[in-house]
RNA sequence: GCCGGGAUGGUGUAAUCGGUAGCCACGCAAGACUUAAAAUUUUGUGGGCGCAAGCCCGUGCGGGUUCAAGUCCCGCUCCCGGCACCA
């Protein structure tokens, strides 16, 4: 019978002896120890820890524990992320103070914490609203502002309903709801206190790179980012409709003309019209002109009156038709052959992205291609072969493969959808499907990727002279030129009927290609199938080269692109999705913004020896959209006496997330009042070693925080220019019904309950056992949990199954369970580290156990299992915390396995097992296989042709039968 | 559409420099204990055939490479997450 496991009782005993002797305090840094910075994600104080918060913390807290018995120095705080709307909200409906609402579940939450049993640094703890943490988060504002970092801008923001104020574009919500209240997002222009985010965009997205993060929250930073490379081109405008216009030149006495921005400057010459965002100034000054510029101005005034009405989420819709007015009475000169094209306002080109204005190539580029084929547009071809740069991220998926066979070569091609819109056909005949269309197509006109073997050889493409001239294709007048090989050196042209009468031609579709795989002899298929990988490397680096491009032709288009830009006189530049974060908000609690305004409303920074710039008390902040500060009477008269007569105050207050972006930094040094933290400390801990999380904040805290370590960096005030070296993101606990829990849904898991019931240990050690750490959601299940009881009740019970000596087996498990947790906590897996500690209790159960080896085992499960371990270590009769012990070191000797298991095959089947020891010959190992009589049998008077033998792995005997 | 990550028993998962697939746990079934139930405990538990020894099949689907494939290669389907008329 097992020892009674009263978790109750375990658990105050040792979490206040634990208090009182504080051994979790960190103090100060000791240098002869490695540091480790752990770090997880405050928590808002909403009251009551829920499931998720264990999750977030009692998991990690394995690793710190496990960190700190192998000898390293561990910084691993608590704090409280307190600023917020719950509060005010809480505040409106209670008639409560947010103040005291915050503090006291500060307080509450901090006890519950406590029960968690971590490790906690509690010494190094902060809270964002204590204004000796808020006068931080004010003076380096104030910096920022100094360096224009920090700014008033207008704009268009997201005014959110439900809130009564302003908040940030990446805390709207891909459905256009926020991502707090669930009200769907409003737009407004108003002024609006800015951070400069998008100075950073570059660094932000390279630094990426070097950091040790999930690839997919690297890659969606880099998609939120969204940095696209390309250039700036000036076309010129010309007016028809009022020709004086002409002569009215700008103040530097430049010539009416527009920006552009596109990626694919390599396809100036086929830019056949100019479109403009219904946003674009150019278009309301055109309106406005007097005398107008426009032969349709009436016509253009109610098409973008209308397109700006329309919602994000409708003008988002690419799959419905294209819709646009062309600008009358003016026209832009291509600046590379100097033609005439039209101008068009179109809602498909976004008024925030780029310049606002775009040159369509509808000839490479869908969108453009959609739009010149409703309004008849020209479409000219500058590309030539069959690829498509918008694309060139990836690899051609679908579609049609063309197969060449010429002996022992094969040509293979692969067309998708996309390269239809240049296709001579330009379209599918009444009837036929996709398949087919493309089909037709390239039997008549191609261009051939050359490959054999698996290596690339060269490539050719389709080089015609006449791109629209769909008929010329079609009377087979195409010129194939051809590269054989890959030093690209140019070959005589072939004429196509000197290519078509060498080749053998195929041409297969996906499903022909698939079942040849089935038909054709496994060696031709092997080659197939290189060809066909080989050309997806080639699709992916082939740009194709220039056509119609007058001087340019023939270049490939990479190298085009800068040569085009520099004839033009454009610039290269970059631009981004990523817009300027915006941090103001209408609301009361949360840290003023530290500005004043003189009497002609110029801001100016509140002078340091003023911060705290403190939060008034005397506050109705009854939601109105007026911002409650305001209404504070002790805030005006602060900001007279300090600045003089006229002089308001600026009454927003700060996004949340500006809190948060540091709060890391002020664990280093949380009692300095000179500093945010001294640069000595933060060289003593940072950079974050691990920091614990979760995936809701990749595209905000995540990419807030680094822009604003950056800011700092570049102010001297921080010593590492990434916060976090390593992130670890980890899933969701479900409700046991396997969805979200939600008390709408009934299915909320109470952790103070679980813990009542089960204790802190098992319900860590459950959530650590449900699966690894890292990415997946979990249902909570009643029965797991039950498991892990059980399995600390055998734990604990061990203690009943000592003996004075145990067998070899006993302690050769143990250093192995050693080994096993050693390599698996590091990484994060507590699932098969928890898993390795079962296993080592079923055996010494059932085999007896000695005291050593059970003090080790103590120890081994002590950073899972806290409160347990130091109830077994001092019934063992210790005096001092098991806590402090050292984590075992397995003895490598007995780690391994003095006889192993391993599988024999015959031909490939697995027919038996022999037990040999890890090391042994091959000559041992036969041995062992003519020993095993069923083994012996079928080797009977066969023939061995091979035997292959692994040490510790495998026997495999080829054999004819 | 694009990018990133997945798919293994009834369930959560384990095993990837290719080497006995299913460790550990849950659940389920049968037995022991009990008046009974719970708890505890023993045994079994991927599917199929067989009295058994054993045999066949099996890691989303179709192929391939290899003595050997969950793992590598080609193609596909579905699921989760991010982005999306971003020029």
């Amino acid at each position: 019978m097992h020892k009674k496991f009263d978790s109750k009782e375990i658990e105050s005993k040792w979490q206040a002896l634990w208090r009182e002797e504080g051994i979790y305090t960190a103090g100060d840094r000791d240098s002869a120890k490695p540091k480790e910075y752990l770090l997880v994600e405050w928590p808002y104080p909403s009251g009551n820890l829920h499931i998720g918060h264990w999750y977030a913390f009692a998991v990690p807290d394995i690793y710190a524990r496990f960190k700190r018995m192998n000898g390293t120095q561990v910084l691993f705080p608590m704090g409280f992320d307190a600023f917020g709307l719950p509060a005010e909200n809480a505040a409106i409906k209670r008639g409560l103070d947010p103040k005291n609402w915050t503090y006291e579940n500060m307080a509450y939450m901090r006890e519950q914490l406590e029960r968690m049993g971590n490790s906690f640094a509690w010494d190094k703890t902060t809270n964002s609203t204590d204004p000796s943490y808020y006068k931080w988060t004010q003076s380096m504002f104030t910096q920022f502002f100094e360096k224009g970092l920090a700014y008033r801008g207008k704009g268009i923001v997201n005014w959110c309903p439900g809130c009564n104020t302003v908040i940030a574009n990446e805390q709207v919500l891909p459905d256009g709801t926020c991502e707090r209240s669930g009200n769907i997002v409003e737009k407004r222009e108003m002024p609006q206190w800015m951070l400069k985010i998008t100075d950073y965009a570059d660094r932000l997205t390279d630094d990426l790179d070097a950091l040790d993060w999930p690839e997919h929250i690297k890659e969606a930073q880099r998609q939120w980012i969204g940095r696209s490379q390309g250039a700036k081109i000036n076309f010129d405008l010309f007016f028809t409709h009022t020709p004086e216009a002409n002569n009215n030149r700008g103040p530097q006495g430049e010539k009416a003309a527009l920006t552009v921005f596109t990626t694919r400057p390599d396809t100036l010459f086929g830019a056949t019209y100019l479109v403009l965002a219904p946003e674009h100034p150019w278009v309301s000054l055109a309106i406005d002109s007097e005398p107008t510029v426009l032969a349709n101005t009436d016509e253009v005034k109610t098409y973008v009156t209308n397109a700006k009405q329309k919602d994000d989420i409708e003008r988002g819709d690419n799959t419905k038709e294209k819709t646009g007015v062309e600008l009358k009475g003016v026209v832009a000169i291509n600046p590379a052959n100097g033609e005439q094209i039209p101008m068009y306002v179109a809602d498909y080109v976004l008024g925030g992205y780029g310049t606002g204005a775009i040159m369509a190539v509808p000839a490479h580029d869908e969108r453009d291609h959609a739009f010149a084929v409703k309004f008849n547009l020209p479409v000219t071809q500058v590309i030539a072969g069959h690829y498509n740069k918008r694309h060139d991220t990836t690899r051609v998926r679908r579609g049609v493969y063309g197969l060449i066979q010429k002996n022992d070569r094969f040509l293979i091609q692969h067309f998708t959808r996309d390269d239809f819109y240049w296709l001579p056909g330009g379209g599918l005949d009444a009837g036929e499907t996709e398949t087919e269309g493309l089909t037709r197509e390239l039997h008549e006109e191609i261009a051939y990727i050359d490959i054999t073997i698996g290596r690339k050889l060269g490539t050719a493409y389709l080089d015609t002279r006449s791109p629209r001239g769909g008929d010329a294709l079609r009377n087979h007048s195409t010129v194939y030129s051809v590269t054989l090989d890959s030093d690209d050196q140019h070959e005589p042209a072939l004429t196509e009927s000197e290519v078509l009468d060498n080749i053998e031609m195929l041409w297969l579709t996906e499903e022909e290609i698939n079942k040849l795989q089935s038909n054709f002899e496994p060696e031709r298929l092997h080659l197939i199938q290189e060809a066909i990988r080989a050309l997806h490397g080639t699709l992916k680096t082939n740009g194709g080269s220039l056509v119609n491009s007058g001087e340019f032709d023939g270049l490939d288009s990479e190298e085009a692109m800068e040569k085009i830009v520099a004839k033009v006189g454009g610039e290269m530049t970059s631009t981004y999705r990523i817009r300027d974060w915006s941090i103001g908000r209408q609301r009361y609690w949360g840290v003023p913004i530290p500005i004043v305004y003189d009497p002609t409303g110029v801001a100016h920074p509140v002078p340091q020896e003023h911060l705290p710039w403190l939060l008034p008390e005397d506050v109705d902040f009854t939601p109105t959209g007026v911002p409650p500060l305001a209404k504070s009477e002790t805030l005006k008269k602060r900001t007279t006496e300090i600045f003089g007569e006229g002089w308001t105050p600026e009454v927003e207050t700060m996004d949340t997330f500006v809190d948060s972006s540091w709060y890391f930094l002020r664990y280093l040094d949380n009692q300095n009042e000179n500093a945010l933290a001294s640069l000595e400390k933060q060289k003593d801990w940072m950079p974050i070693d691990i920091y614990f999380g979760g995936a809701e904040h990749t595209t905000m805290h995540l990419l807030y925080s680094r822009f604003w370590q950056k800011a700092l960096f570049d102010l001297g005030l921080v010593t590492e220019n990434e916060p976090y070296k390593r992130r670890i993101n980890r899933g969701l606990i479900l409700g046991p019904d396997g969805n979200k829990m939600s008390k709408s849904k009934g299915n909320v898991i109470d952790p103070d309950e679980q813990v009542a019931l089960v204790g802190s240990d098992t319900v860590k050690m459950y959530l650590a056992f449900m699966g690894p750490y890292e990415g997946n959601n979990y249902p909570w299940d009643m029965g797991g949990i039950a498991g892990l009881r059980r399995f600390l009740e055998r734990s604990y019970g061990l203690a009943d199954h000592i003996t004075n000596t145990e067998q070899e087996a006993v302690t050769r498990q143990l250093h192995k369970t050693i080994k096993k947790l050693t390599s698996d906590i590091p990484e994060a897996k507590f699932n098969t580290a928890i898993s390795a500690l079962m296993i080592f209790v079923n055996l010494a159960e059932k085999e007896g156990i000695t005291r050593t080896s059970y003090e080790l085992f103590a120890k081994l499960l002590a950073p899972f299992a806290p409160h347990l371990t130091e109830e077994i270590w001092r019934e063992l009769g210790h005096t001092t915390s098991i806590h402090l012990e050292s984590f075992p070191v397995a003895d490598s000797d007995l780690a391994r396995d003095v006889a192993v298991v391993i599988g024999v095959q015959i031909n490939g089947k697995l027919r038996g097992d022999i037990t040999v020891s890890p090391t042994a010959s091959e000559t041992e190992a036969m041995a062992a296989v003519k020993s095993n009589p069923l083994l012996a049998s079928r080797l009977e008077g066969a023939d061995i042709k091979k035997t292959i033998y692994i040490q510790g792995k495998i026997m495999n005997l080829v054999i004819h039968e």
